[in-house]
RNA sequence: GCCCUCGUAGCUCAGGGGAUAGAGCACCCGCCUCCUAAGCGGGGGGUCGUUGGUUCGAAUCCAACCGGGGGCACCA
């Protein structure tokens, strides 16, 4: 696999300051940075000096002597410098400033990456955690409820994150917890079985339909809750039959289990996400081992009864009145919360998924419990040293007035009718665009264009904040948005199937190379070290800046730089391995991101 | 009250020790006989919430304060 320029330049500095400085080197970080004055500069100089009481500038200057022979330093040859042996990919060294080190590539060191990368399926990107096995919970929505805004972000972030870690070698195991378990279910099953008129006339009918009457029951039922004592009775009666296994019950349960994944796959597919049924574990999962969790932290004293119920208390956590505020594993009616069964989860995870890290992807004002939650695992053992427990907070959707997104009438948004709305949107501008293409392929574009814009606006700001969802401004697709990749991606492949037959894209690294193509090439470099960062960190926002700027750097290279009409055989083979490139690292990152990148648009 | 999180251009946001703080939107001015103008170039616009501290160097790290948002016992 292709090593990274930057990290190429990392070693030969190192290699170059402990020639001159010796042992109080050899751990130093060179700090090679990308740099407006040069290719990059290497800032490692000036704390290094601190340390050995030098003087940074002349130290600067004698490692610069050691980095490329005299020759090419007419301005400091120093015969006293030592030689270092490096790698060779540096064309010039200048000390600037206080002693930072501007560094400039070879060309043909340039051009021998892109030769690599341009060969690789993995565009010289190599996996860094093969073996290791992800637990990644994300998406979470209710049984018989509509998914919301809330649900885009998790799942849209997880489904990113899923497809990022399984590129970086991970064993990736998607948890899609659905809630389906809980008193309301007492409600909905006893008001379908009073009223078996609520179902829908047909046997085969789309999600679309499937949420439309079980949200129609939602809300049927809870009327006739608040409204009839005797209903109300019934319903609480029904929890205890449902949860004592009872068939009729069970059977209106699985029911509406069935009609919500039918919803539920209609989402996902129109959001293209991997999520499917098989990775659905419904809290309902881990029923049967919620008494022995209980039993298991009360004996061993890590929970206690207090108030009738089961506890676990941590220090520091407490509630307004100063009193301690505990993660609550059983009720005081023996009933068991959420709590329970998380730790019931971790549990599967680790000893039977075999996760080397959990991963779980949910609004930042989950934080708390998730403290309590991991900080009862460890102590319980359920999740040992080895294995990470990482909550991936997000934070919360807003509306342009920065208040929590509804709709005018104050409802939550439907997720289905937020996505229909950006693909309405787009069909306006593909249809403006492309006049030539008939409604149906102009809606199936506007479908790619649409929905990538809805996850590109919600990946490409950074995950922690709350976030503004402005439709108008996602689906606007001028500026920083997916279609601004898509665009320079379609270009792209216009550019190729344009180039004359018998021409391919063939790196030339004899070739001098203008300043728009170095600055692409150097980019192109930059894809491995950008999506280390997005995984170690959970970070797809980084992803997208990077692959903004690449495509920037393109439309920059492309406005000063004609491949087709390229002066010479050579300098178009040259472009066109820089064009196949660029195109392929597009094509990649936004297929990390699960938008999808046509070769037309 | 305690804890978490966020304050960067008119708006939405990047940047999380390194040289003159960036982008998009909006506004103004230019660019299609030329590989897709969903594009490109130029212009105006900033006490990086405040005050201290650490450092050769702070938007970035630390502390305090101010302001927004969130969380804090049997709902998930």
């Amino acid at each position: 696999m292709a090593k990274a320029l930057s990290e190429i330049l990392a070693e030969d500095v190192r290699a170059a300051l402990t020639a001159v400085l010796g042992d109080a080197a050899r751990d130093a970080d060179p700090l090679i940075r990308p740099s407006d004055h040069a290719d990059f500069q290497a800032n490692g100089v000036l704390p290094l000096a601190k340390a050995v009481k030098g003087n940074p500038r002349e130290l600067a200057i004698r490692v610069a002597a050691a980095l490329v022979p005299a020759a090419a330093q007419p301005g400091s040859a120093d015969a006293g410098s030592p030689a270092v042996s490096t790698s060779g990919v540096i064309a010039a060294v200048e000390v600037a400033g206080p002693g930072f080190l501007n560094l400039t590539l070879a060309d043909a060191a340039l051009a021998g990456q892109v030769a690599e990368r341009l060969g690789d399926a993995r565009l010289g990107v190599s996996p860094s955690t093969i073996g290791q096995t992800t637990v990644i919970d994300y998406s979470q929505p209710n049984i018989a409820k509509e998914m919301h805004v809330g649900h885009l972000r998790s799942t849209v972030i997880g489904d990113a994150l899923v497809r990022l870690l399984e590129f970086d070698g991970r064993t990736v195991v998607r948890q899609n917890h659905l809630g389906d378990w809980g008193t309301q279910f007492g409600m909905l099953i006893q008001y379908l079985v009073e009223h078996p008129e609520a179902r829908p006339a047909q046997a085969e009918h789309s999600g679309e339909v499937a949420i439309s009457w079980l949200t129609a029951l939602y809300r049927d039922a809870r009327a006739e809750f608040e409204a009839d004592g005797g209903f109300a009775d019934r319903a609480r009666k029904r929890v205890v039959t449902l949860q004592g296994g009872d068939e009729e019950s069970l059977a209106a349960w699985e029911e509406m289990v069935a009609e919500s994944k039918r919803y539920f796959e209609d989402v996902y597919g129109r959001l293209d996400v991997r999520l499917v049924d098989a990775d659905a574990v419904g809290e309902s999962f881990y029923n049967p081992y919620l008494a022995d969790i209980a039993a298991d932290l009360e004996q061993r004293g890590i929970a206690v009864r207090s108030d009738g119920a089961l506890c676990v208390f941590f220090d520091g956590v407490k509630g307004p009145d100063g009193e301690p505020v505990p993660l609550i594993v059983q009720k005081s009616d023996g009933g068991f919360g959420y709590a329970a069964t998380d730790l019931a989860a971790i549990r599967h995870r680790v000893g039977t998924l075999k996760a080397d890290q959990i991963l779980y992807v949910v609004d930042s004002r989950q934080a708390l419990h998730f403290r309590m939650v991991f900080e009862t695992a460890r102590r319980a053992g359920y999740l040992p040293d080895g294995v990470e427990a990482v909550h991936v907070q997000f934070g919360s959707v807003l509306g342009t007035d920065g208040k929590p997104f509804k709709t005018r009438a104050g409802q939550t948004v439907r997720l289905i009718e937020l996505l229909d709305g950006a693909v309405d949107h787009a069909v306006a501008t593909v249809a403006e665009k492309n006049p030539d293409l008939d409604a149906e392929q102009a809606r199936a574009e506007a479908r790619v264009v649409g929905i990538g814009a809805v996850k590109y606006a919600d990946l490409s700001t950074s995950r922690t904040k709350d976030y503004i969802f402005d439709l108008d401004r996602m689906v606007s697709l001028t500026g920083n948005t997916s279609v601004y990749l898509q665009y320079a991606h379609a270009r792209i492949h216009s550019i190729l199937r344009k180039l004359p037959v018998g021409t391919e894209p063939r790196v030339h690294a004899d070739l001098a190379l203008e300043p728009a193509e170095r600055r692409l090439a150097l980019q192109l470099d930059e894809l491995g070290a950008t999506l280390a960062t997005v995984v170690a960190e959970f970070e797809p926002h980084r992803l997208t800046t990077y692959l903004y700027s690449l495509a920037q750097t393109f439309s920059d290279f492309y406005e000063n730089c004609p491949v087709v009409k390229a002066p010479s055989a050579e300098v178009r083979e040259n472009r066109a391995a820089l064009v196949r490139l660029t195109g392929d690292t597009l094509k990649l990152g936004l297929e990390l991101l699960g938008i999808s990148a046509p070769d037309q648009l």
